[in-house]
DNA sequence: CGTAGCATTGATCGCTCTCAATTTTTGTGG
DNA sequence: CCACAAAAATTGAGAGCGATCAATGCTACG
């Protein structure tokens, strides 16, 4: 009998998987560990040897500049491979932490190895993947360097309550965040102060509303629209990939 | 008789590669084209089928958001494989167009296809450079996110003259980025305006000069300090990698 | 039931944008 | 090689968005 794979499992839903290929994703996902919320899991410029699937709650990476602000990176959930940006740096670029409670599953580097030079068709897929998150890294970087925060506002929104619904199928106009308006606004280069008025000022205007912690989108289409948003979940062709 | 490859030369800095290796990755460049300065190579929402390596010249990736302005997400060098961002998408998310007179080598998707099912090893190192970019991206994310224009615009002239340093070895400490300031600007989420005055400034403090479009950095540790900037060509460690 | 973290609100400040004018450089055709 | 036009760089003045500083309310958790 084979471990639950989360990480398979995320990966299934582009491409149907063979029993092996499953197998050897399984493989990466033998030994969870439980972390509590705030819990460092990686500083910055430790050196670095594993990496991991996120299997339960919420981790996210960020880098703390010199003058104290800190710039999140990147919000991970369930079934994300986490720390693959990593994989050629000996020491770590970015720190990560425990947003909520979470189970993570730590492999080594050289499994990730064996994986690739057995499984291409896994190799090829993974590589695909982290070019989308790599579009979907630019499309932060417009929002970032070129739009309102009240646009960057919307668009995190919407990034967080999409990438949610890919593996939440419970999900349908609401979610839970687990995200401080700090956290948010170190996400998209804003103070909690100002995330704070503009999620104010976007209830009011009756874009959303929160009920104890879990936002609704009450407007979808006028959210894109400020937010200059387009998601990316759509329009992926693999087809192309090696069959199995 | 093999043409020249600079995409094959440019993973080899990285990993030496075997003689089937060498030639499958010549193959990819085997229809070189001429693209003249402005030329639009790649518009958004085209439908793709085709990526790039680039021998020659610069080209520059980039979106136009509502209001008209424009994000420019990367700007290319010779050897660099362009376009690898769209291989999930059918559509274009991205503009490309070459900033000076470039040579490009487009080839089929289905060509990438076959030298990933064939040659695993240059798959993981391609998914490993693919890491790399994300990694140099969230540094950009961060600049955007959480510095002030003056560090965006060290930070961003440091990146450049690393990236042309690793494929041009005449590269002393002065470089010809061929890039307008509106251009600069675009890419670090500044006003040309603005972005002159910081340059203005630099030059004031002695930390770099121009002289007919060249940079010479002439204060590279302050330059670093001010801009907050990590050399990430460094430190990278790909030893784990399959052998030939 | 007390305390710490988080959310909310107000007042003020300053960095960067916008608008606009001028100079300098680059490119092109004669 | 020069004349001209177009693009790019430079400089100044003024405005606004989001930061900063500061105080208060709220909520969860031990």
């Amino acid at each position: 009998m084979v471990a639950e794979s989360c990480f398979a499992e995320q990966l299934s839903r582009h491409l149907p998987l063979t029993d092996a290929e499953q197998a050897a994703l399984a493989r990466l996902e033998e030994n969870p560990r439980k972390v509590k919320r705030g819990a460092v899991i990686q500083r910055v410029n430790d050196p670095i040897t594993e990496l991991f699937v996120l299997r339960e709650g919420r981790v996210m990476s960020f880098v703390i500049l010199p003058d104290g602000s800190r710039q999140i990176l990147r919000v991970y959930f369930p079934g994300d491979f986490i720390g693959s940006a990593s994989t050629i740096y000996t020491r770590a670029p970015e720190s990560l932490v425990a947003v909520s409670d979470s189970v993570i599953c730590p492999f080594d580097k050289h499994a990730l190895r064996r994986l690739l030079e057995e499984h291409p068709r896994v190799a090829a897929l993974l590589f695909l993947l982290s070019n989308a998150e790599r579009v979907s890294m630019t499309d932060r970087l417009a929002s970032l360097g070129r739009t309102s925060a009240k646009a960057r506002v919307a668009a995190f929104l919407l990034d967080m309550f999409h990438r949610l619904r890919v593996t939440d199928d419970s999900i349908e106009d609401s979610f839970d965040l687990k995200l401080t308006q700090e956290e948010i606004g170190d996400s998209i280069g804003l103070t909690s102060v100002h995330v704070n008025r503009m999620i104010r000022q976007m209830e009011q205007e009756g874009l959303i509303s929160r009920t104890n912690g879990r936002f609704r989108m009450l407007d979808m289409e006028r959210l894109e629209d400020i937010g200059h948003y387009t998601n990316r979940h759509r329009d992926m062709d693999l087809d192309w990939l090696p069959v199995g």
